[in-house]
DNA sequence: TAGATTGTTAATCGATTAACAATC
DNA sequence: TAGATTGTTAATCGATTAACAATC
């Protein structure tokens, strides 16, 4: 481990918690990137994770609903990584059209199935209201995006071949709750995690 | 089915996609709450569950940080089940104590700890910048709280028995890419899924 | 060459499912 | 009683870990 050009499975093993043969099994289910006896090279073997993890593309993003959740995740941006980027924003309001965010200019809704288009967007951020998600989910469609995040506190109707995840606070807070509760308990009965 | 005072592990299995058995035995492991030839009484198992999961008692949160993120969790704070209450909402800039959002007045930092013990508060949601972030987490756990729901892109250090989650909009972003790369390959190679 | 470490096969472990006695 | 369905034990399946030949 001292060098720094490669590294064992039993060193991925330690730092991750996980058993080294489990490392080497998974790695070898994309390919035989490690040399014998000497252990992974380090630096291909992050350009080989990127490939498997499809991080190795960049992906545009765009933002349907400039209240105060778009806003926030529009000046989240900064903090994305270089391969995904919130390129154009959104809103039904027209009064809206044209107030700049964090460098986004925000549009009107009739020209979201171009600009996905002209952009190459494939993913849609929707943080409308829950009445008006659905709406704008089938917009994001119909433009030919591949994949919807949804905040809004509504269940999406999306065809097949469009990937739908939903960002749940509410789910979030509860299973927080949960371990919290999970972790009294454990102290309660004297056990350790 | 016909009898919806009562409901079968086949039932239920047939709805969640799982094998009967598994719900038998899942349920087996928390006590016995069905009766043999008939089945689970549909409201008792709902009571069962509720107690299982901890959704039996009214869990309240505060909120550090009024920030567009902050207001907006604020604002979603009405589709929270009646079990998860944001009872409080703080901020670092005085200019914003006395401020009301969504029922909630903004307090100063410095009543956090006492808010925190006198409204019996277990929760709290950081959406502060990331360098403020460890320092409000510092001041929630001093005040007591068991678990923190954070929203800065920054990793917090707190003390076992202090559960921390981290929720990350790169993370889901990424996720929901390598989901439709999956789903793309699938396509391509004729694939069902 | 001797030591190290991979990729993979064999052994173990745990989780899921099937089967069934108990019993409503 | 006959039919249904639980709770649980036994069988199966899959995933994790150990072991080791290949080889750098």
């Amino acid at each position: 481990m001292s060098d720094v050009q490669t590294v064992s499975s039993q060193d991925l093993g330690d730092k991750l918690d996980l058993n080294p043969a489990q490392i080497r099994k998974d790695l070898a289910y994309f390919g035989e990137f490690g040399r014998k006896g000497v252990g992974y090279n380090v630096s291909y073997l992050i350009e080989k994770i990127r490939q498997i993890l499809k991080l190795d593309r960049t992906i545009y993003v765009a933002l349907v609903g400039t209240g105060n959740l778009g806003r926030a995740l529009a000046n989240y941006n900064t903090y994305l990584k270089e391969n995904l980027k919130i390129v154009a924003a959104f809103d039904a309001d027209p009064a809206k059209a044209g107030t700049v965010i964090n460098n986004l200019t925000v549009q009107p809704m009739n020209e979201l199935a171009a600009t996905v288009k002209a952009r190459n967007i494939s993913i849609g951020i929707i943080t409308v209201p829950a009445a008006e998600a659905q709406k704008v989910a089938d917009q994001f469609v119909a433009a030919g995006i591949r994949g919807i995040l949804n905040f809004a506190p509504t269940v999406l109707k999306t065809p097949h071949g469009v990937r739908t995840h939903h960002a749940d606070f509410t789910a979030e807070l509860l299973s927080l709750a949960y371990y919290m509760e999970q972790d009294i308990e454990a102290e309660g009965s004297g056990m350790n995690r």
